[in-house]
DNA sequence: GTCTATACGAAGATAGAC
DNA sequence: GTCTATCTTCGTATAGAC
């Protein structure tokens, strides 16, 4: 395990990641992806043995945890600070790209259809889901939020966000994450003042 | 223009729908989609010049008219009811399908990276949520909600419900939409009643 | 162990037979 | 006008040279 080794894989992973969230899973080659890492194709089967299934959990993984990291290091902060976070991380990826880019995750729940074609890939998105989720709604619950209702607002503010960057994108502006931001912080607040 | 052909144009369109809400717009292959229809290849450009990216465009038109009509129809009885049919439809297409199907609309819209790569289909998927939202909006006009707030509530509305479905595929559960449906009629009903 | 070269299938699109 | 056969490119994956 060599320092070599793992920032080829890592390079493998990141790459896999940044394309399946502007052109999805499908349009998202090995051979692409190896280029782009500067690596040689067979080395791709060397790192990742179980072939594109494995790099696409992998690069969802990868994803997934970052977003993670963020929004609960945010959320110590209270509720509304990591749903801003979150707001903010999605923001700035669709700004960034010029609306070229998206949710990793979200791209792989749509193209991964069955568990039989690609299942570690779809765990590990239903994973990340759940992730984001169980953050906000503890959060929720520390501010004095009922267990049920956190859970059922953590689930909304998911939703409504991973649904808002698609609809930016589609619509080439970030009006419906704004206006989508600007409901759910209501939201938010109105639940955590009672 | 003879009946026979617009019923193997149409066939092609709803078989190409629901290809891509199934497996998303780059696993749905044009020979495939033909051989569904029960038509030659060559037939498809026949009757789609355009190529692939023509019969997407009208796919997304076909699948997003559908549902325009129905949550227009039923949002004549009230915002709730819309709000309902909306859920509803949407419950249906996931739980009928053993979870392998979604909305097509959403999948066109992360997989069209760019304006020059597919442009029509890219636009359709706008003008489908645009369409669905205005939908949403003038109906909570007609019940007393103020303009921008009705255009706010009517995009969190799309968003949550179209990433409530996608996340409903990866946890192959309706739980995240059922909440997301608790949640979002709770709010359009208090934003009517003030 | 790393990488080049290749096998094999399927994609979009079209040319040309009927 | 309809459809068959084919062109070209690109996909995943692997076999075998270094």
């Amino acid at each position: 395990m060599t320092g070599t080794d793992q920032s080829s894989r890592q390079q493998l992973v990141a790459g896999a990641a940044d394309m399946i969230r502007r052109r999805g899973l499908n349009a998202t080659s090995i051979r692409e992806v190896a280029k782009h890492a500067g690596t040689p194709l067979g080395s791709t089967y060397h790192y990742f043995p179980g072939g594109k299934h494995q790099l696409a959990a992998e690069a969802v993984r990868y994803a997934a945890g970052t977003v993670a990291s963020i929004i609960a290091a945010k959320l110590r902060a209270g509720p509304v600070e990591g749903l801003q976070a979150f707001l903010t991380l999605w923001r700035t990826v669709i700004t960034s790209t010029d609306f070229q880019a998206g949710c990793p995750v979200l791209a792989v729940s749509i193209e991964s259809v069955s568990i039989e074609e690609s299942p570690a890939a779809l765990t590990a998105a239903a994973e990340a889901f759940t992730t984001w989720s169980a953050h906000l709604a503890e959060s929720l619950r520390e501010h004095g939020v009922a267990a049920t209702r956190a859970a059922h607002l953590a689930t909304l503010i998911v939703a409504a966000v991973e649904g808002a960057v698609a609809m930016c994108r589609a619509q080439r502006s970030t009006d419906p994450l704004d206006q989508t931001a600007t409901e759910l912080t209501a939201l938010v607040q109105a639940a955590i003042s009672r």
